[in-house]
RNA sequence: GGAGGCAUAGCUCAGUUGGUUAGAGCGCACGGUUCACAUCCGUGAGGUCGAGAGUUCAAGUCUCCCUGUCUCCACCA
């Protein structure tokens, strides 16, 4: 666009007349891409990268929304920016989602398929759902560099989550174990720890007699609420120094339906006070009893598989699904005289957090990663400080999942993920990990070479994401300029999943953390505050926000009144609200354009600047300052909700108010200085806003001429504002808000006496702050206080009669309306009076203050300043009240 | 069981290291066809900041305790 053309702003505001086009204008021009040898200080974000099994919901419009906030701020601030988008393949998740498609529309399973043809089915998964993410980022109004988009299962990323898994694997940080682990026997794989959804359901604890050996008629009782488990029971353990049971330790018992013969032992981890006292020990099934197992050299007996069938081991009950067996073991218990009882109760159970199906402890060979040596140096980085949580209260959060750590299973029976990169020889057993693929066996020359058939854990490639997205493991120049990056902005449900992995990942690849920050925000809920849901039907899809009322106000909706780590609601009153206030800047800029006869924005010297001209660039002042504190403090809802405050009650309910009295006279100096004055203010307004509306910003500020100091092509690139001390005019100030107060008061009494606007007044005001009340002023109070004509003076003694006039009483003056018909006297001595007696509480309240010793002694100078300006300015309101009831009759 | 959050106007929420007469949006009441905007303008009502105690010159804000509510982690056979 041309630089100098400026245009008339249409009548409506309709966003979808503009965004995409200036979307397309920013892409042209290459502005989201930053040069790498710039050497302008950088900033950097990566994108937490939105698994690629759908599309966008409102958490992360929230997300992206609070990055592209800071991107935008950091890059008009000067930094060199980078804003690295991506998605993740998501393993299970999008594993899931293919084969439910598959199922579905073909009648066909993976296994019909086979690895490869699958695998082949979801890229093409991934390039639909991966691409339409991306024009749903940019629908959003995102400004990532597309150039350097990344995906966790691209080439280069797949080469650094093999080069890390090796490099782990030589140090002895991976290594091959049995554990038990949750098998989602839906998924058919091992999930990790932290995928597991507890649920609580009603079961039932079934409590059987284990018949003792050689003791005819003897037996103990065991309670278990999985009674199917126990074909797998090496041993019944019993609480050291439980007195009940203490001679039956050593004894043997005899497991009933399966007839094997098994110890009762003595194991610190019963309970003596929980269920019958005796346990079963079920080592192949279940944790604690796998610890037990461990300490007592018990064997496990693998009786459940994958897929929740019985295995062999099970015997009569083998090839049964885990459900059935329990139903047909209890008939046989019952059957046997096993059976004691069954009881209700209800108990917390693993369900699969992808598929909701009841998750079996299964004792298989897995992956780990040893996290001790990993958790230690990334605890530490925290502690000192390295990389904060924004709130800080989240590191709490880190610390307490870090120190109590558990080794990380990391392979997934799937078949979407990176492939363990280990061989095994089928000759000799050996097992080689190597980042090139294996084909002879090292040690003994064997071609049968089989790579295992387990992926990795999502979370594994995601753990490199700050350092794989920027060229890891070659050296490139984007890592040197960009790592580590400089704020990682995400939601407090992965902290756990996901942060603590990168901040280990990085400090052990990389030496150094991945990132200084940590910005958390919270879940965005539906109007009555559940999370927005599939199963509910809740969820909002930001796109049709977006149709129906626009990128900014769907942006300004999540970001205003949004503080760090703590939930929202998303309502329709709240993207309203928003939308109006888009309205509202909307015409406002209308007016000043429509207004504006110069063609370059200059601000003019100080002594030519009206006092409300002053204010309104003291306020302007302020108001860059507030923002930037608290853009530096995340605290983009405060920053938000100040420009808006700005905008809408300062400066269009007062300053264009203001300046209407000077446009009119066309042509004359005053008028060309409030055009100036409005537009400098207005662009300014703009850059500090854009960054929350890039798009409404971008349009008005295309609109309008810019002058000497922002005469560019795209307010994108146009330097955030910047507080300036000359801009500071506090006297004006006082003036200006002395004139507000005393209108305000006007309308307030005229309102309250029901006098119809319709009805014009002579306004009398009696002030010895001249400065406020100049002739300059008359015509705001024609136009905003429906007077007819102006007096001030220092006193209107003897030129107006009080009983015939509404007496207004502000600290700085006291103003007549001559409405004889509407005063009643008697009411009007009231209402000061009563006035009076506040004004003088508030006195009291204060001279009482500043009479404390210890507050004068302690509070800080400025406090004390503050309260006796206070004081004064009561008096001030005290004296003027006792003077209008003085005059009354 | 361990950790943490929240509780402020009818509703949804701000309130930054303690320091004006505690704010906003929506809703409500009254009044407005002012030449940017009815997606608007003006005025107003409405809060003992969950209960109690403490620290301090000063507490919505800090400490303790209680109540209600939500979340995360662990998980009992």
């Amino acid at each position: 666009m041309d630089q100098n053309q400026t245009h008339e702003l249409p009548k409506t505001y309709d966003p979808s007349q503009f965004e995409d086009r200036l979307y397309s204008m920013w892409m042209e021009k290459g502005y989201f891409t930053p040069d790498v040898k710039d050497e302008r200080p950088p900033f950097c974000i990566v994108i937490p990268p939105p698994n690629v099994t759908g599309q966008l919901h409102m958490g992360h419009a929230l997300d992206e929304t609070l990055q592209d906030i800071l991107v935008r701020y950091k890059r008009m601030q000067g930094f060199n920016t980078l804003w690295v988008p991506g998605t993740d393949h998501a393993g299970i998740a999008t594993q899931i989602k293919v084969e439910e498609n598959l199922r579905v529309n073909e009648g066909i399973t993976r296994y019909d398929l086979g690895r490869e043809e699958f695998l082949k089915r979801v890229w093409d998964w991934k390039d639909k759902y991966g691409n339409r993410i991306i024009s749903q980022l940019q629908k959003l109004g995102s400004s990532c560099d597309f150039t350097r988009e990344a995906f966790t299962m691209s080439d280069n990323l797949s080469d650094a989550v093999r080069k890390v898994f090796v490099t782990l694997y030589n140090k002895g940080l991976i290594y091959r174990g049995l554990r038990i682990t949750n098998v989602c026997p839906h998924c058919n794989t091992v999930i990790s720890d932290a995928e597991v959804d507890y649920q609580e359901i009603d079961g039932a604890f079934w409590h059987i007699r284990y018949p003792i050996k050689g003791e005819e008629g003897k037996y103990v009782v065991v309670a278990t609420t999985r009674p199917e488990t126990m074909l797998g029971d090496t041993a019944v353990a019993v609480a050291p120094g439980d007195e009940r049971f203490a001679d039956l330790v050593g004894k043997t018992l005899i497991l009933p339906l399966v007839g094997r013969e098994i110890p009762v032992i003595s194991d610190e981890n019963v309970d003596p006070e929980f269920g019958t006292g005796c346990v079963k020990i079920t080592p192949a099934h279940d944790p604690n009893d796998y610890e037990t197992g461990l300490r007592h050299n018990l064997e496990n007996i693998i009786v459940i598989d994958n897929t929740a069938h019985i295995t062999e081991a099970g015997g009569k009950y083998a090839g049964m699904d885990r459900f059935e067996a329990r139903k047909q073991i209890v008939a046989d218990l019952e059957a046997g005289g096993y059976l004691v009882k069954i009881e209700k109760c209800t108990h917390s159970v693993g369900h699969c957090y992808r598929c909701g199906t009841i998750l079996e402890p299964v004792a298989s060979r897995q992956w780990f990663v040893k996290m001790k040596p990993l958790a230690e140096p990334a605890i530490e980085a925290v502690r000192r400080g390295d990389t904060s949580f924004i709130p800080d209260r989240f590191s709490k959060n880190y610390f307490n999942w870090m120190e109590n750590i558990k080794d990380w299973c990391i392979s997934r029976q799937l078949w979407w993920g990176h492939r363990i990169p280990a061989f095994y020889c089928e000759d000799c057993g050996e097992i080689t990990v190597a980042e090139k693929d294996v084909a002879v066996c090292p040690k003994c020359g064997s071609h049968k070479i089989t790579q295992d058939e387990d992926v990795l854990d999502t979370w594994f490639s995601s753990a490199l994401w700050p350092f794989s997205t920027l060229g890891w493991p070659n050296s490139t120049e984007e890592l040197k300029k960009f790592y580590p990056t400089s704020v990682l902005v995400t939601g407090y449900d992965i902290i756990t999943f996901w942060v603590s992995k990168m901040i280990f990942m990085g400090l052990e690849f990389m030496g150094e953390k991945p990132f200084s920050h940590v910005f958390i925000h919270g879940l965005v809920r539906d109007a009555q505050g559940r999370k927005m849901s599939k199963s509910l039907g809740n969820g909002i899809d930001p796109l049709e926000i977006i149709d129906k009322y626009g990128a900014d106000a769907l942006r300004f909706a999540l970001a205003t009144g949004n503080s760090p780590g703590n939930d929202m609601r998303f309502s329709d009153e709240k993207i309203e609200a928003a939308r109006n206030f888009a309205n509202k800047l909307w015409n406002a800029s209308r007016f000043v354009r429509m207004n504006l006869t110069i063609d370059k924005v200059e601000l003019p010297a100080a002594d030519k600047l009206a006092a409300e001209d002053k204010w309104i660039l003291d306020k302007f002042n302020a108001l860059v300052a507030s923002v930037t504190a608290n853009l530096d403090k995340y605290e983009v809802g405060v920053a938000l909700s100040a420009l808006y405050d700005f905008v809408w009650d300062v400066f269009c309910d007062w300053y264009i108010e203001l300046t209407k009295a000077r446009l009119n006279e066309k042509e004359s100096e005053g008028c060309l200085i409030a055009q100036n004055v409005l537009a400098y203010v207005l662009i300014g307004t703009l850059k500090l806003l854009h960054p929350f509306m890039p798009f409404i910003t971008e349009e008005i500020y295309q609109a309008l001429p810019h002058g000497a100091a922002c005469d560019l092509e795209s307010i994108m690139i146009s330097d955030f504002p910047k507080y300036d001390a000359a801009l500071e005019f506090p006297e004006e100030s006082a003036d200006t808000e002395r004139l507000i107060a005393v209108i305000r008061a006007i309308r307030a009494r005229r309102t309250e006496m029901n006098v119809p606007p319709s009805r014009k007044t002579k306004v009398y005001v009696e002030t010895k702050y001249a400065s406020s009340f100049g002739e300059m002023t008359y015509p705001f109070f024609l136009r905003l206080a429906s007077a007819s004509e102006v007096e001030v003076a220092a006193s209107f003694a003897g030129v107006i009669s009080a009983d015939d006039a509404a007496q207004i009483v502000t600290d700085a003056a006291t103003v007549y309306l001559p409405i004889s018909e509407l005063v009643d006297t008697a009411k009007e001595k009231e209402r000061l009076t009563k006035e009076l007696a506040k004004t003088e509480g508030e006195i009291s309240r204060l001279s009482a203050k500043l009479g404390n010793a210890g507050f004068v002694a302690k509070a800080p100078a400025a406090v004390v300043e503050a309260e006796r300006a206070k004081l004064v300015k009561y008096e001030e309101t005290a004296e003027g009240i006792r003077n209008a009831l003085s005059k009354l009759k």
